[in-house]
DNA sequence: TATTGTTATACTCTATAACTATA
DNA sequence: TATAGTTATAGAGTATAACAATA
């Protein structure tokens, strides 16, 4: 198992380093995509504050505009956020009346959450601010190429 | 902005929900990113376990182990890490004998960082560990697609 | 004056155990 | 008994301010 090219012998007056090599990482595929997501999630962060929503407020309060009357151990499942870390959030939604608890019609355990009405106008304009957004940060990326990236990531993390 | 099909009409005997449908967050890059990050990282932790190597301190460790000499201050600068939290990773990494800090030849406030023996050894193990598991991740995909999603990831968070 | 490395500290995110009420 | 929602709490991860030594 052969050592490719010799270091760059410190030993020498060399400069440490000038300029830094991460080559390596770069071939590794976690290393890219955590990369990429954490550049979306910052210009996310930026255009989604007049909405005050961070990344999880939205992914929850979307799937609840879309599944109306899920409950929230569906929530959890769906999103992999653990049950007691989505107490706090439905409750500070609930607070700012965008989401609300009602009782599950079959399961008395169980309540079932919806938008409000101010809480469906938001999610209309925040979700084309998102899709936006994305647009933008993926525009070095022709259309084909995002829907190709989006379509091989698909291919990563889902089950079948 | 018309709305489109008609909610699935919570008010008759329909039961709630039954499938969660997640079709919009699944038409953002963002979303995509991080779900497959997240599928990468799990099976990095499960494989780099007998390392003890969370993704971090592997990236710490390969950046150093191809840049030997390199400054905390350029670590942190190239991965996105704040000074104050390296501090503990380094002295955690040193503390098990796979890293020192030596002087640096030119900046008195300055340490280089090198891998020891030991560092190097393991890490020509865990490399290669490392892209044996993002292989098996991606086994969904052909070398050709891996090659693609990783380039075009690499155009969505490149300054250039 | 500016920068490197560091300490102290706070805030957020994520994870585990255990309780209650319903099933 | 098992599950939904909740509480309390612990542990990572990430953030800012400030200081000593050196540039």
């Amino acid at each position: 198992m052969p050592r490719p090219p010799s270091p760059p012998s410190r030993s020498t007056s060399a400069p440490a380093v000038e300029t830094v090599d991460t080559s390596f990482l770069e071939t590794l595929l976690g290393y890219n995509a955590r990369r990429a997501a954490l550049a979306v999630i910052d210009v996310f962060l930026e255009r989604m504050a007049p909405y005050q929503l961070k990344p999880v407020d939205f992914s929850v309060l979307s799937v609840v505009a879309h599944n109306p009357g899920i409950t929230s151990r569906q929530l959890c499942t769906t999103l992999g956020i653990l049950p007691p870390n989505l107490v706090g959030m439905v409750n500070a939604l609930e607070k700012r009346e965008l989401i609300l608890r009602e009782p599950h019609p079959r399961d008395g355990r169980a309540m079932g959450l919806h938008l409000t009405g101010a809480g469906q106008k938001m999610m209309r304009d925040a979700e084309q601010t998102a899709a936006a957004l994305e647009a933008d940060v993926a525009s070095r990326l022709s259309p084909t190429e995002l829907r190709t990236l989006i379509s091989l990531l698909k291919k990563v993390y889902r089950p079948a």
